[in-house]
DNA sequence: CCGTGGTGATTGAACGCCCATTCAGTCTCA
DNA sequence: TGAGACTGAATGGGCGTTCAATCACCACGG
């Protein structure tokens, strides 16, 4: 039978609509993304988009979800190879910032057009973002049970405060027009979390 | 002459218009906020929206500049009161989570909704959001040149990350079915930024 | 004090644009 | 040769916006 063939080849056509979706969004934003310009980019006619996906929409779901997964896989991965929870946190920072810096056009709908409604947040983005920030809490907490991190800032304060700064970051280098290297932000952004703003008691001048 | 009562009125009217837009976008999401149930909130009809407003996407440039700009006077006033950079920057962010607590509606406004485009995000938001990023700047460059916050993280990163910080607890307030308080998550919130998670040298256990 | 005309504000029904989606016809390949 | 994949022109509907008609208000003259 020729079925792997051609789930080989149906397969990869639904990669290319996907990828020019990616494309699509991130240069025209959501809303102003023609369906055709999508169509187009992957090299099909407008109907055949309708055959691998059920709609524009679904289309915005479909690079969430494959992506996000992809993502917290990885990102689970990392911090299952460290002992420490610091090491932990760190790997898992530093996944989150390479994966979106090796991929702009992805980093441009995650940061932004994945947050156009809230009906959308709350019924799809956030699960993914729930399940990030669960992991990052966990790790987090653990750091506070072994005595690494202070007791006296619940860890899911901790999870979406680093969260978010982490989340602002890439956010502003998405909308830069001359953004500079992500990853070379990670080092600050690290101490920052893991040392604070103020003087430690200890520290250097 | 009956101006000034003519332009008190006028303006009273402006101001229902754009109560009911908050309202509206904030209960069913931009998209499926119809202009028409705008205008029946605030007591006109379809077309006087037309008279105060240039069109729906203007009505959300108004809410995001007129509120903006007040919470940045606020924010500047609070901190030239203080001397202290710490205290400074403990005002700023104490005014901006009490300042969305008490206002839910415009809150879930300037967290999801003034989002929705990149477009509108480069065009609009971000312009406001940049004024306050250098505000939050600059008091950590004063507080690094006084010798209080640690020299070694560039004050553009740590003003993103403070910021990041911030407006995801408030997003994840917005997002929630029964939000906690959001002022009283300001305290560890401060203590993390102020004094990082990991535990301080001359900390307590 | 009323009546009256005019001005600007307000109304809301109707319009028309725009594009996601559909589906009848065509093609491909085994 | 037929079953399934693909095509792309045509469609339809939803809603932001418009504008001709109406109203409210005030100044002024009788």
């Amino acid at each position: 039978m020729g079925g792997a063939l051609r789930n080989d080849a149906r397969e990869a056509r639904r990669s290319a609509i996907l990828r020019a979706a990616v494309e699509v969004f991130a240069e025209r934003g959501y809303e102003d993304a023609r369906m055709r310009e999508v169509a187009e980019r992957a090299g099909v006619a407008d109907g055949t988009t309708y055959l691998y996906f059920q709609g524009k929409e679904a289309l915005l779901v479909a690079i969430l979800e494959e992506n996000a997964k992809a993502f917290l896989e990885r990102a689970r991965r990392d911090a299952g190879r460290q002992k420490d929870p610091g090491a932990k946190l760190r790997k898992v920072i530093e996944r989150h910032l390479v994966s979106l810096e090796n991929d702009r056009a992805l980093a441009h709908v995650f940061q932004i057009e994945l947050r156009h409604s809230r009906r959308f947040l709350r019924q799809v983005a956030r699960g993914q973002v729930a399940e990030y920030l669960r992991l990052l809490q966990r790790i987090i907490a653990e750091g506070t049970a072994s005595g690494r991190f202070r007791g006296d800032i619940p860890a899911d304060v901790a999870a979406r405060a680093v969260f978010g700064a982490v989340d602002e970051l890439i956010t502003s280098w998405v909308l830069a027009d001359r953004p500079r290297s992500l990853a070379g932000q990670a080092a600050p952004l690290l101490k920052l979390i893991f040392g604070g703003l103020e003087r430690r008691a200890g520290g250097s001048r």
